[in-house]
RNA sequence: UGGGACGUGGCCAAGUUGGUUAAGGCACGGGGUUUUGAUCCCCGCAUUCGCAGGUUCGAGUCCUGCCGUCCCAGCCA
């Protein structure tokens, strides 16, 4: 599964991985990617399982898919679908399929060896109290006074919990650790509630359901995972991890490591906020291709390989960071101009009319799919006598060091011929409307006036072939760069109104047409585009503008 | 406020047990090639590692003290 060429980056995991296998700890490491089945797949999710599957694929060990199920309350089939849909896209295959539900029945015997051995307890406060009794920082929690009861009530309960007798609240299994701990989730945390709702995998068979805790660490124990990577907010709870797992018969005991998320600018990527914008009609849904999700990159046309790209470029650290989007941007740039054929597309046109090409006539010219690669092959253009060209490539009053088309001037079209600008005719608002040129049948592409230089070269399509499509052209969906950092502002306030303008008379060049859904171009001078699913259901192409080209005419000029 | 972590150039980040010129990528600046102002190719870009002391022949790497940032008070994960 190594496909991506470049060198491994070295990272503080990685060189744990490493010691353990030189110390002889571990002759293969396993380690997994656990997601909740609450929601989509995003960005951050990706470099996490990046980093789970390329370190087990690197060193040949193993990786498994296990869903995190232990809260039916929140959790789904189809979330859980997805986000193996969106793995497999990722470019990654698991080991094994597991779901914490696999292990209700040994969980909950784990628990009755905790109770036996006087380390848990069933709790009968009401979840007040259990909140206020366990302190805040910098005071002391307090105990429950169910903390001592005996064994054989403890079983009692704890056994009439699982069957149903109480109603959801009425008791909670507590491991008896230490009230005092400076560590909140020391402080007697709860493993089992009672929840007589339905699980999506085990029906009604259980009333009690375990808690994150209690469920994690003991399935990365059943599971034989030697290197249990998570995100930092869970540093507080490695104490507990420990904890489980040294008083229990655990059959190994896995070593939790935490890194640090990693950040994009311009987005938000917490699931309640990603769903608040789908919810509330800000996206068109999870697969928006502004949103941050898998799913949504995926149909804004970015390749799996960027996201991979992108993730081992920027590293794994403990330090909390925010990576500028235009780095994700560049990684789909790298991997696109690789492998995008070229095409051309005008997407605000204004007419040109070759005076001096004949009347009725066309032709088509050859032109490479690819410049630098000459193995991709060849394309037909179809040339007549009128074109469509950028609105912007032509100024009657050009800036200096403009490349473009102008009045007297001259230009090269891209795989044709070199055009000058004899005339051009303004409507009676000053626009212009159509350009009058001549053209120089000598220079025309594979002849040897070719050789002449002019400098600049613009794209192009016919009128006659070119054919309309509709181009959505995403930009960030927030106008700044942390949407969360004003207390004042609620983040919405920051949603970017241009985020998607539709132009929906743009021209394409007809090989456009040959693209499915997913197929990507690059149409020259202007960016990369992906062909949208939605063209499925259109009769004309609807492209996604994936971003832009580099442009530093544009950046000149700011 | 108690506990846990982090702080290397604009943004990421490497820097294994202290050893001598502080990787790499992105961004940025300059030059070259080019029928995409794209790509590609050169070259430049931290006397300095949050700050202040200390230990040492030698410290980003060890010690002390400050400062700053993040996480934890769900019967969520």
């Amino acid at each position: 599964m190594n496909k991506d060429q470049t060198p491994p980056v070295s990272n503080f995991i990685r060189n744990i991985v490493i010691n353990d296998l030189e110390s002889g700890k571990h002759d293969k490491i396993a380690t997994r990617f656990p997601p909740e089945p609450n929601g989509h797949l995003h960005i951050g999710h990706a470099k996490s399982i990046c980093l789970n599957f390329g370190l087990a694929a690197e060193f040949g060990g193993t990786t498994n898919l296990r869903f995190d199920d232990t809260n039916p309350l929140k959790e789904s089939e189809d979330f859980a679908q997805a986000i193996m849909n969106d793995v497999r896209w990722l470019g990654f295959e698991w080991n094994e399929l597991r779901h914490a539900s696999d292990y209700f029945q040994q969980l909950y015997e784990y628990a009755i060896y905790l109770i036996k051995n006087g380390k848990a307890y069933v709790d009968s406060q009401d979840a007040e109290a259990v909140r206020s009794s366990r302190g805040s920082f910098g005071v002391e929690g307090k105990e429950s006074p169910y903390r001592n009861r005996s064994v054989e009530e403890n079983l009692d309960l704890f056994e009439r919990m699982k069957n149903g007798e109480f109603a959801d609240g009425e008791h909670l299994l507590r491991a008896r650790i230490d009230m005092t701990s400076g560590n909140m989730h020391m402080r007697d945390p709860a493993i089992y509630r009672i929840r007589k709702v339905p699980h999506h995998r085990t029906g009604d068979k259980w009333n009690i359901y375990p808690m994150y805790d209690w469920a994690h660490g003991i399935s990365d124990a059943i599971e034989g995972i030697t290197h249990s990577i998570c995100t930092l907010e869970f540093e507080d709870h490695r104490p507990l991890y420990n904890w489980f797992l040294d008083n229990i018969p655990a059959p190994c005991h896995p070593r939790q490591i935490e890194f640090a998320r990693g950040n994009l600018d311009f987005t938000v990527m917490s699931k309640r906020k990603l769903r608040e914008l789908v919810e509330e009609g800000h996206v068109s849904g999870w697969d928006d291709p502004r949103m941050p999700t898998i799913a949504g990159l995926r149909r804004r046309g970015y390749t799996a390989k960027s996201i991979r790209t992108f993730w081992k470029e920027a590293g794994v650290a403990k330090a909390d960071s925010i990576i500028p989007v235009g780095v994700l941007e560049n990684a789909v740039r790298n991997d696109m101009n690789e492998n995008a054929p070229r095409a051309m597309a005008v997407l605000d046109p204004v007419k040109v009319i070759l005076t001096n090409y004949p009347e009725g006539e066309s032709e088509w010219l050859e032109a490479p799919l690819h410049p630098q690669k000459p193995e991709m092959g060849l394309r037909q253009v179809p040339m007549g006598r009128e074109l469509w060209i950028e609105r912007g490539d032509f100024m009657e009053e050009p800036p200096r060091k403009f490349f473009r088309l102008k009045p007297g001037g001259e230009v090269r079209l891209r795989n044709a011929f070199i055009i000058k600008c004899v005339d051009f005719v303004k409507d009676a608002e000053g626009k212009v409307v159509e350009i009058h040129c001549e053209y120089d049948p000598d220079s025309r592409s594979g002849l040897p006036g070719a050789a002449r230089k002019v400098k600049g070269t613009i794209h192009w399509v016919s009128v006659e072939h070119g054919l309309t499509a509709e181009v959505r052209m995403y930009d960030r969906l927030f106008n700044v760069p942390n949407p969360l950092a004003d207390k004042d502002r609620d983040y919405r306030e920051f949603l970017n109104p241009h985020s998607l303008d539709i132009v929906d008379n743009a021209i394409v060049e007809p090989v456009v047409s040959k693209g499915k859904p997913g197929d990507y171009f690059q149409f020259e001078r202007v960016g990369y585009f992906t062909i949208d699913e939605d063209s499925a259901n259109s009769d004309r192409p609807i492209l996604n503008r994936t971003v832009s080209l580099r442009d530093s005419w544009a950046k000149i000029n700011r």
